[in-house]
DNA sequence: AAGCAGGCTGTTAGCGCTATCATTAGCTGG
DNA sequence: CCAGCTAATGATAGCGCTAACAGCCTGCTT
């Protein structure tokens, strides 16, 4: 009854070909094979063991179209190399593992366009929510989503107008917190140092719009700006700060948009033997534990990339109070650390 | 429930709502929606247009389950925290960015368990190849990568016996590779700091056999040697260099896994103000970018990971001489970099 | 003894698309 | 003027699975 398993059979198997093997219809294969449904255990392992010696894996084409039910989420972020998103990524499996749904990754690019793209791919395939960075995106791109007719989910910034749910900090807030830690400690020839705004993260972009916000409060303004494109490394924080305090000798701290230049930043200073924090002090974004074990802690912000993918990830999954669908918007808050480049 | 801006339209959109919108059949629109068959201009643009407004996104479920056709490849890595798999991922999205397939990521958390879930969950969706890190796999993932019928690609390392076709570097000659460079620079006592073997990388397992086997016949053996579990920081390989040298202060020389926690080291011997590299040399493995920019480099061994990245990606697209479905297995050559951290 | 619940299994009808073939109209050339 | 094309469109039949319901037992109630 079963038949031997051929070489040169090259033909997909199908629920047909366990059915035949275990002689019992195509139906009672699937209930066993979805653990749905009763079956009694003699046919159960019966089929399992059918199953498993023809190397039967399941069509979930078929099954998704079926019952209209996918176990995907899609997860749209702007980079991989990153690094915070890895984390982010690592919330969201947490979450997810136990739930039945599976994460699926796409990659933006810091594209608009490419976000796009991105987000109708995903949603052709029908997934049963989806998680991406950011507030801002594309008209088309807000129209599919509000269109999609499952969760949707923003994530790491709330400064904006969600679609549906989000989870994330208020870069801007984070921004003027940092600004204002940086004045209370007594600095007041600030320079920033970051990506360059227009095309690149959003996200940045906000924080400095907070930092140059609450340094006016103060009556100040940033004496000295550096930006660059690219990755972020940490010789390229060297060479921006580099570049800058040549111009600016002057200046007495360095704000810079992530943790990667800031510490690329700090090596330099300590290179140049630089009275830090005394003389000049420095910080950046992000608390990357990564970098921990630095000659000194970079003075940064957290910001919270575990808890956004968890968060998300439960929203996405209908685990929140309000239930499955309930749309919510959380804003978490970040720690600032002074570490040891901001004088106390 | 949240509710769309727009009015209460929540029942999805099939072909047949576009078909009806522009006065065509269903399969003229399907045509229209993938450029394929003849369509005059006037239709397409009456069916684009329909499409458009009604923001119709395609259901590719059912379009791969009537075609057989899924424009997916699967990539299963063990972790994406692990900074040497994004890069990776950027070579094969760089090369599948224009042959119409789609790259869909799992993590496998280097646990063989979980890999072969992530495997039967990924060929249930029957993509169209699939791309995964290692030789090492469960019997059953074997059995299923053998069955599936699609290229299959094991990636990073070429010791052992792939399934299908592999791009990867030998790890053990990389280990022989450096130890000779080591030895031929005189270091002679030396000690290995690295990943808790057993259960983790093996990758890392396989360098360290090559190295000792070079180690062994230049008649000399490791003096001391430190695992550890966990992530890589830099705190970690400070910690594990600290603790080795406290035990054998008369070591000169420090191999360590990666180059994460061989960075730590260095700046804990830096701190220490120990004579890098006259008294202790130091090297770790993977030439990761992100990390010059220390005061000093750290010898290392490039893995090669664009170039893996670009080359499994083209197997799997059949853009490779061969054509589709040509078994390859392409060994890579890792270059040797000895930085600031072997005498010369 | 008829009735009935509940466990187990099978039958039927799609899910939303695309492959394939059929059909129609508009041309060509002998 | 009709066979013999090509271009444009439509009708039909699944792809491999699951939801929904229909049957058939067995054992137990009344």
């Amino acid at each position: 009854m079963s038949k031997a398993p051929q070489p040169e059979t090259r033909r997909a198997l199908t629920l047909r070909d366990v059915s035949e093997a275990s002689g019992v219809s195509e139906m009672t294969v699937s209930r066993v094979l979805r653990s749905r449904g009763d079956v009694s255990e003699a046919t159960r392992q019966r089929v399992l063991e059918a199953a498993r010696s023809l190397g039967y894996v399941p069509n979930k084409i078929a099954g998704a179209l079926a019952s209209q039910r996918v176990n995907l989420v899609g997860v749209i972020i702007p980079s991989l190399s990153n690094m915070v998103f890895p984390e982010v990524m690592t919330g969201i499996s947490e979450v997810l593992e136990d739930t039945g749904l599976q994460p699926v990754v796409g990659v933006s690019n810091y594209h608009h366009d490419r976000e796009e793209q991105v987000i109708y791919e995903m949603l052709s395939w029908r997934p049963s929510g989806l998680i991406l960075a950011g507030v801002e995106h594309s008209e088309a791109s807000r129209a599919m989503l509000a269109q999609a007719g499952v969760p949707i989910v923003e994530i790491m910034d709330v400064d904006g107008d969600p679609v549906d749910s989000a989870v994330g900090i208020s870069h801007r807030r984070a921004g003027r917190q940092m600004a204002e830690a940086i004045i209370a400690a007594g600095y007041r020839r600030i320079a920033f140092l970051g990506t360059h705004m227009p095309t690149q993260d959003t996200r940045a972009r906000k924080r400095l719009e907070g930092f140059e916000e609450a340094l006016a409060k103060a009556g100040l303004s940033l004496v000295d700006r550096e930006y660059y494109t690219g990755g972020s490394s940490l010789l390229q924080g060297r060479a921006m700060t580099e570049a800058l305090l040549k111009r600016s000798p002057d200046v007495d701290f360095l704000y810079y948009s992530n943790d990667m230049i800031g510490a690329g930043g700090l090596l330099w200073c300590l290179d140049q033997g630089l009275d830090v924090p005394g003389k000049i002090g420095l910080a950046g974004f992000n608390g990357m534990e990564l970098l921990d074990g630095l000659p000194r802690k970079l003075a940064t912000m957290d910001a919270c990339r575990l808890e956004i993918g968890q968060q998300s990830a439960e929203i996405v999954a209908g685990k929140r109070p309000g239930g499955a669908g309930a749309r919510e918007v959380i804003e978490l808050t970040p720690t600032l650390d002074l570490g040891d480049t901001i004088r106390k």
